[in-house]
DNA sequence: GTCCATGCATGCGTTTTCGCACGCATGATA
DNA sequence: TATCATGCGTGCGAAAACGCATGCATGGAC
């Protein structure tokens, strides 16, 4: 009465996943394999772990108890992988990256330009990710974030402060100089309230004219004339056809970290990168404050 | 960059056992197995995790790093399969008791004969043997114990008090019954300090005549006439050519345990053979004291 | 009602893994 | 020095695991 570890390790993506097909596809085999293993587990146990039905395999109770000691184990294993990272000292093999997208668009591809001339036997892949992504259980390595800290159980490298201010079309620019006190139709982020204070100190007559939920669609939409966006300075000056406009006095925004897990933090491909990051943004500090 | 499971477990049984035979034992594998395991390993790590020794594996930093972690794995999966074990309400399959070799061999075979009959479905495994057992790491499913107190992480029923007292052959009693005041010789456990307190205050001139480190061993002592030996009373009483001999009063020993881990504790077959126990030593509990 | 998407079960041929037998190296022993 | 015991490496045939293709069941869209 013994149960292999990977078929624990199976059980725990079923569960997680639902199906033995997106199971199969976070293990990397085929979900026939998926379904031999789950069934030798139940056999060698004696108990019934899953239930079949047409949308899926739901877990019993039994199911979940197994889950949640895999999930224990896989911490472990996790920990394992971190610690022999953080104590490797080659440049070679795979490095993974997260980054916002518009961070790399507009500088990160520079450093990760300079990266790869400089260590070619490295595998570097980069996440282009909005959402957190979970460094302990090591879906990257290294993570580029706008926060106000780095997080617990993490180390950070303050790599640059920001500020934000208004940007809009060269011809709403042209329209608020010639008439600042008229009212002026802004682009919002779909989570915050309305309008930025600091624009209301100025201009009481300025109004939501659209929200969106995607900075990107943003930007196109400040580009397209849509209306003034408020965003952080090097998006603003680097991107065409925007410019900043006086409607609001540039605010202090979170600063850019480069995050780590602490066991990950010391390993040298990671190190190295980090370096490449510190020397890019101490030169370039200038494009991202007021 | 990942690393399998049971490719972990192997390094840690690689690790315990120092060479790929014995490793390969404890698996239930060939041993060639073992080594193409750890191979496959320090390929997918990159990293040497075993130095190849003529006396077998040596783990390098790396690979007692990984062994570490292999450590923490197994001890969820004991965990989960204890827990199964404890939620497990069928009287079916295997279960694993061990106890001391003088008490299965004068009781416990008893309440064995008589749980095998009413359950035979039960495979019943028998674990004799004087060193304690690891119940945490599911050596055994419920242990039969002389001791104190059940100890920790375990829940224990106390099944019976005990005494010792002082046996010899019938020649050594008659003896002793004609010259009271004579010197008399004792056979005693090794680790033991000398001949009892008990008797020496009756008799000032017992004296040691032999150390044994095996009780068995004492036993045949006793009855081949080397000596007097403290014993508890139930094996005196068992063993047949040995008479209990007046040169000390009875005291009192560390009472009989049945022990097991919390988690498997309330599990069908452990709580059938403890039924079986505790009424056993219900009725034969004057055995065992004075 | 038909069509399609999703998801599981099964059979078959292939790939991978495993166990076994043999050979080699080393160290202890007589 | 000859012999033996222990332990590892390697090649080959057997066994197990795997991937793929096909078929079935269910539920939603038109």
């Amino acid at each position: 009465m013994d149960i292999d570890w990977d078929d624990l390790k199976t059980i725990l993506a079923v569960v997680r996943e639902g199906t033995l097909g997106r199971a199969a596809q976070g293990l990397g085999v085929n979900y026939t394999t998926v379904a031999r293993r789950i069934t030798r587990a139940e056999e060698a146990l004696g108990q019934k772990l899953f239930e079949r039905l047409t949308e899926g395999y739901r877990p019993t109770d039994i199911g979940l108890l197994a889950a949640r000691h895999a999930e224990q184990m896989e911490q472990h294993q996790n920990a394992l992988m971190r610690q022999l990272q953080g104590r490797d000292e080659t440049l070679r093999g795979p490095l993974v990256i997260t980054a916002p997208q518009i961070l790399l668009n507009l500088h990160l591809v520079h450093v990760i330009d300079r990266f790869c001339t400089l260590h070619p036997e490295v595998d570097l892949s980069v996440n282009s990710a909005n959402d957190l992504v979970d460094l302990g259980r090591r879906r990257a390595d290294l993570a580029i974030r706008v926060s106000a800290n780095p997080g617990d159980a993490l180390k950070g490298l303050r790599l640059c402060d920001q500020h934000t201010a208004a940007f809009a079309s060269p011809e709403i620019a042209r329209r608020i100089a010639q008439a600042p006190e008229a009212a002026t139709g802004w682009i919002v982020y779909d989570q915050t309230k309305g309008v930025p204070e600091a624009a209301l100190a100025r201009n009481r007559r300025a109004f939501v004219r659209a929200r969106f939920d995607d900075m990107i669609a943003m930007i196109g939409a400040a580009q397209a004339g849509l209306g003034v966006v408020r965003m952080p300075m090097f998006i603003g000056r680097g991107t065409p056809g925007l410019v900043q406009v006086p409607v609001m006095e540039p605010s202090p925004y979170a600063p850019i970290w480069a995050v780590a897990h602490a066991d990950v933090w010391p390993g040298a491909k990671v190190s190295a990168f980090r370096a490449l990051l510190r020397a890019y943004f101490r030169e370039h500090r200038r494009v991202f404050a007021a």
